[in-house]
RNA sequence: CGCGGAGUGGAGCAGUUGGUAGCUCGUUGGGCUCAUAACCCAAAGGCCACAGGUUCGAGUCCUGUCUCCGCAACCA
C-alpha cells in the first residue's frame, strides 16, 4: 500500500438534505475531510475535496408532502443552510453542489444508461402496491396501515413507529395510501437490480487481500457481508422524485437514492473542472479516499465499487476511513427527536469560535468507537488546553518580544544546548504529525500538535527571559527569537486543524507564506522583523455560557416530550358485546424470568386461579423480574396463545405506555383473588 | 451458540512485529510571575473486564465467559 499517487480525491459523505448539518456529521466526516484536505494542500500536493447534497429519495418528499411544499422546496431550503454553514465553518469543499442539479441529472442518467447497455444489470419483476387514484406506485413510506404485531393502526410499510417492527407493505393489515387515502391494489412492476453475487470474488481479494490496512471497524465490516454473500440489489424505484431511469418502459421509475448519491461526487467534480474531471476518476494516479459515517460503510466499500467495476473505467477508493458515531450528552444524536447541536447555531451563538468546536470534535473524534461530546468537556478543553496551553504560549511569546524589542523579532546568538535540543523535540514532532495525518489518525495528529505548544511553554519557563532580562539582554535576545520562530511553526502545525486561529497567528507575527515543507525550519522570522500587537487566540468560556446550552437541550428535550405527549386519538366506537368478549383477569406472577437471547423479552408464570399459565411481554427494559414476583397484573385471558422465540404466551400483560414509550404495568388497587375478572 | 465494534488509573484515549504500562485533562503538593489565576515541576492513582492456555516472558497470541454500543432478531 505504499503506492505513490500524483493527486488526491477526497470525497465525504453527501448530507441529506432534509434537515441542517450537526455535531455528529461534523466529528464523523466533514472535519476529518477537511484536515485531510487541507494538510494535503499545504503540502503543496494536487487535492479535489467533494462535497454536495444528497437531495432525492422517499424521506424528502414525504416531509415535502407533510409541509405541502415541493421536495424543490425542501431540499432547496436546507441545500443553502448547510452549504453557508459549512462555508462560515471553514470546510473548504473545492466545490459543494447538490444531486438536483442538471450535470448530475446527465451524469447519474449516463451511468445507469451504460451499465444498462452493457447488460450489467438484472430485471426483476416483484408485485408492489398500487394507488389507482393517484395513478402511482406507493414506496413503502407511502403506505399505512395496520401493524400486524402491536395492531397500531398508523403503521408504515417499512416500519411500525409504534412498537418499532420493520415491516413489509404486504404484512400491513387494511392498507391505505398516503397520497390518497384509496385502497392500494398490487401490481407488478419491474426493477433492475445490481448483481452484487456477480462481483463478490474481486470484491473479496480487493479487501479482504489488499486492503488489510483499512480500519477494523471498516474492514471487519465488510468482511461480515462478503461471508455471508452478495445479494442483488435493486437501483430502481417506482416513485416520482429523482433521476428518470433512462431506459423504454421505465415511466415513473427513479434512480434509487443509493445508486443516485454516490454518482453525485462524479457528477460534483465534472461540474467543477468539466474539462479534466476524468484524471480524478479515470487515472490509475489519483488517490480516491472516501470519507463517511460507519452507517455508510456497506455503501461506500461494496456497492459503490461495484457500480464502478461494473462501469470498467473508473478507480476504486484507496481508503475509507468511516468513524464510528458522536453522541451528545450521552444520549443518541437524532434530527427528528430535536436531540443535537445544530451548526448553523452554534456559529451564531458562538461567533468566531469555529476553531474550538474544531478542535474539541477532533480532540475527542469517534475514531474506534462511539464517543459522547458534551458542553462540560468542550468548555474543559477551551479553557484548559486551548487557552492555557496554546493561546497562552503564543501570547507570552509575543508580549516579552514587545516588553523587550519594542515588537521586532531579535537577532539570535549562539544557541545554547538546550535550544538545540528544543528544536530537535520539533523535528520529531513533525515526522509524527506526518504519519498520523496520513494514516487518518487525526485525533493522536492533533495531540501531536498540542505537544509542540506544551514544548512552547516548558522552554520559555526553563529559560526565564523575564530574569535573564534584568543581566543578559544578548541571551533574552536568543531565547525571544527562538520563542518567535516556535510560534510561527505552530502556525503551519495547526493550519489543519485549526485554520482560523492560524491565520490569525499568521497575521499577528505577519508572515503569510508559511508551507508545510518550511515545518521545523529555525528561522522562518527574520532578525528586524516586526509583529503586530499581541491579541488573544483563545478566550475562556465561562460557566454560565456553558450552562445556557444545556438548558437549551434540555428545554428541546422536554419540548419533544411534551410534543410526543399528545395523547392518541380516540378509536371507533365498539358495542357492549365486543367488550364483554374480552376476558380480562387479574392475575399474581408466580415466577419471572428474562428469555435467553432476547432483549425485550420477560417469561411469567401466572397464577390465574385457573391452573396458571405463561405469558410473555417485552418489558424487559423496564422492570426486574425479580421485583415482579407475588405482585398482581391485569391480562388478556382468551387471546389466542401464540408462540414468541420458541414459548407459547397465553395471553398479554397489560402495561400503559408513557410518552417516552416506556411502559408501566397495570396492578389493581387492593388485593384480589387470582382469576378475578376485571370489568 | 446471528453479525460487527469496544472493554487499559476519576474522565478521555495511546500502546506499533509479545520484553519493566504511557499521554492529555482532573486531583494533591511545590515552584515561578512574562502570560487569559495562565505556566513549570513533582506526587498519588491501574491486579490492562474475567478465567484458562501458549511462551523464558502477554495489555499485546489462542480458547472460553461476562458487560457496553451498532445492526439483525424481537415487543400479543
Amino acid at each position: 500500500m505504499s503506492k505513490i499517487f500524483k493527486r488526491t480525491l477526497i470525497t465525504s459523505a453527501l448530507p441529506y438534505a432534509n434537515g441542517p448539518v450537526h455535531i455528529g456529521h461534523l466529528a464523523g466526516v466533514y472535519v476529518p475531510a477537511d484536515i485531510y484536505a487541507r494538510y494535503l494542500r499545504l503540502k503543496g500536493e494536487e487535492v479535489l475535496f467533494i462535497g454536495g447534497s444528497d437531495e432525492h429519495g422517499v424521506p424528502i418528499a414525504l416531509k415535502a408532502k407533510a409541509e405541502g411544499v415541493t421536495p424543490q422546496d425542501v431540499v432547496d431550503k436546507f441545500h443553502y443552510i448547510i452549504k453557508k454553514s459549512f462555508e462560515d465553518f471553514g470546510i473548504t469543499f473545492d466545490i459543494y453542489s447538490r444531486t438536483t442539479s442538471d450535470i448530475h441529472y446527465q451524469t447519474a442518467s449516463g451511468f445507469f444508461k451504460k451499465l444498462y447497455d452493457k447488460g450489467e444489470f438484472i430485471e426483476k419483476t416483484s408485485e408492489q402496491y398500487y394507488d389507482e387514484e393517484a395513478n402511482q406506485f406507493l414506496a413503502d413510506r407511502y403506505i399505512t396501515g395496520e401493524c400486524p404485531h402491536c395492531h397500531n393502526e398508523r403503521a408504515y410499510g417499512d416500519q411500525c413507529e409504534s412498537c418499532g417492527t420493520s415491516l413489509s407493505p404486504l404484512d400491513l393489515i387494511n392498507p391505505k395510501s398516503a397520497i390518497s387515502g384509496s385502497v392500494p391494489v398490487l401490481k407488478e412492476t419491474k426493477h433492475w437490480y445490481l448483481p452484487l453475487d456477480k462481483h463478490e470474488a474481486w470484491l473479496k481479494q480487493w479487501i479482504l487481500e489488499d486492503h488489510k490496512e483499512w480500519k477494523t471497524n471498516v474492514y471487519g465490516q465488510c468482511k461480515s457481508w462478503l461471508d455471508m454473500g452478495l445479494q442483488p440489489r435493486a437501483v430502481s424505484r417506482d416513485l416520482d422524485w429523482g433521476v428518470p431511469v433512462p431506459v423504454e418502459g421505465a415511466e415513473g421509475k427513479v434512480l434509487y437514492v443509493w445508486f443516485d448519491a454516490p454518482i453525485g461526487y462524479i457528477s460534483n467534480t465534472i461540474e467543477h473542472s468539466p474539462e479534466d474531471w476524468k484524471k480524478w476518476w479515470k487515472d490509475q494516479d489519483t488517490k480516491l479516499v472516501h470519507f463517511i459515517g460507519k452507517d455508510n460503510i456497506v455503501f461506500h466499500c461494496i456497492v459503490f465499487p461495484a457500480m464502478l467495476k461494473a462501469d470498467g473505467s473508473y478507480i476504486l477508493p484507496e481508503n475509507v476511513p468511516a468513524n464510528e458515531f458522536l453522541n451528545l450528552e450521552g444520549d443518541k444524536i437524532s434530527t427528528s427527536r430535536n436531540w443535537a447541536v445544530w451548526l448553523h447555531e452554534y456559529l451564531e451563538d458562538f461567533p468566531g469560535k469555529q476553531d474550538v468546536l474544531r478542535y474539541v470534535l477532533t480532540a475527542n473524534a469517534p475514531e474506534t468507537k462511539d464517543n459522547d461530546f458534551t458542553w462540560k468537556d468542550f468548555q474543559a478543553r477551551n479553557n484548559n488546553e486551548l487557552v492555557a496551553v496554546f493561546g497562552n504560549f503564543v501570547n507570552r511569546a509575543m508580549v516579552l518580544t514587545h516588553k523587550y524589542f519594542e515588537g521586532k523579532i531579535p537577532a539570535h546568538g549562539t544557541l545554547s544546548d538546550y535550544d538545540t535540543e528544543t528544536w530537535k523535540e520539533f523535528n520529531g514532532v513533525k515526522a509524527e504529525l506526518e504519519k498520523y495525518l496520513e494514516n487518518y489518525r487525526f485525533r493522536e495528529a492533533l495531540k501531536e500538535a498540542m505537544n509542540l505548544a506544551r514544548v512552547g511553554n516548558k522552554y520559555l519557563a526553563d529559560t526565564e527571559p523575564w530574569k535573564l532580562a534584568k543581566t543578559d539582554m544578548e541571551r533574552t535576545a536568543t531565547i525571544l527569537n527562538v520563542s518567535m520562530q516556535i510560534t510561527a511553526n505552530l502556525a503551519i502545525a495547526f493550519e489543519p486543524f485549526l485554520p482560523f486561529s492560524s491565520e490569525k497567528i499568521k497575521q499577528l507575527i505577519r508572515k503569510n507564506d508559511l508551507r508545510w515543507s518550511q515545518f521545523g525550519e529555525t528561522d522562518l522570522l527574520e532578525a528586524g522583523h516586526t509583529i503586530s500587537t499581541p491579541e488573544l487566540l483563545f478566550e475562556k468560556i465561562e460557566d454560565e455560557t456553558i450552562e445556557k446550552q444545556v438548558q437549551k437541550l434540555q428545554d428541546s428535550k422536554k419540548a419533544n416530550e411534551l410534543k410526543a405527549h399528545k395523547a392518541a386519538p380516540q378509536k371507533q366506537n365498539i358495542a357492549f358485546d365486543d367488550f364483554t368478549k374480552l376476558d380480562i383477569r387479574v392475575g399474581k406472577v408466580l415466577e419471572c424470568q428474562k428469555v435467553p437471547k432476547a432483549d425485550k423479552l420477560l417469561q411469567f408464570k401466572i397464577d390465574d386461579g385457573l391452573g396458571g399459565r405463561t405469558i410473555l411481554s417485552g418489558i424487559s427494559a423496564y422492570y426486574d423480574p425479580a421485583e415482579l414476583v407475588g405482585r398482581n397484573v391485569c391480562f388478556i385471558a382468551n387471546l389466542e396463545p401464540r408462540k414468541i422465540r420458541g414459548i407459547e404466551s397465553q395471553g398479554m400483560i397489560l402495561s400503559a405506555e408513557n410518552a417516552d414509550g416506556t411502559l408501566a404495568i397495570i396492578q389493581p388497587m387492593k388485593e384480589v383473588l387470582p382469576g378475578s375478572e376485571v370489568k
